[in-house]
DNA sequence: TCCAGTACTTGGCTATACATAGTACTTTTG
DNA sequence: CAAAAGTACTATGTATAGCCAAGTACTGGA
């Protein structure tokens, strides 16, 4: 057990959450939202970010269309379906609620110590 | 891919954040601590938390003394080692950063939505 | 002795993030 | 026109956390 592998399972879910709040307020493309997650300095690879939308895909929360580059190949651009953006309110729900009982708990650490 | 499965998801890294603060600020037994986790609304059942106090301890993060009572069988008090310690502080950056990354990400979609 | 309550343990299951390697298409370059 | 470089996407295998459910061990009371 070290510290890197804890802060690797901290981000699970988080990232998903992430990346749905980015496709929710516009049609972007892989490169897009890996652009994206860097300014925020969350890190994320390929290998992540690809599996990750194909199965968003496949359980009906996204949706996409091909879309020609000038540039290299055609690119996927995704967007939420109403599944999609309830799934996100749900989300938005649990993690605000996870952010209030860890600050909480931490909160009164400090009056004790 | 259901909405309660991505909320256990999430839960990962953060319950052991959690705990290691809840045992930071003195020493408690497990009851205590699903106590203390109940009151901030991150229900944990023994299952999950009993293993993870197991591998913190063998990690070296935690130590634990044995404790009679008077109702019922000996319990494990445990508290933190300077390891511990040190881990607990470098999860707590790991976290901030993730909530900090997480309402960026937030924000701007509010900005342009 | 039998029963209920408390404290702790164990095994099997599922799902995610990661590392790494690979495919397919397009544009550039000699 | 063929080879190389770049972009976008895919596939496979590993490790680990949290959950469920059942089980063990000790205590005290009827």
């Amino acid at each position: 057990m070290n510290l890197e592998n804890t802060q690797i399972q901290m981000r699970k879910g988080i990232l998903e959450f992430c990346i749905l709040h980015i496709i929710a307020r516009g049609e972007v493309y892989a490169s897009d939202m890996l652009d994206e997650l860097t300014r925020a300095k969350m890190i994320v690879v390929e290998g992540t970010l690809y599996p990750l939308l194909t199965r968003l895909k496949n359980a009906g929360l996204l949706e996409y269309k091909w879309v020609e580059s000038k540039s290299g190949p055609p690119r996927k651009y995704y967007k939420l379906t109403d599944t999609g953006s309830s799934f996100l309110n749900g989300l938005t729900e649990t993690w605000d609620d996870l952010v209030d009982s860890t600050e909480a708990v931490r909160t009164k650490s400090q009056v004790k110590a």
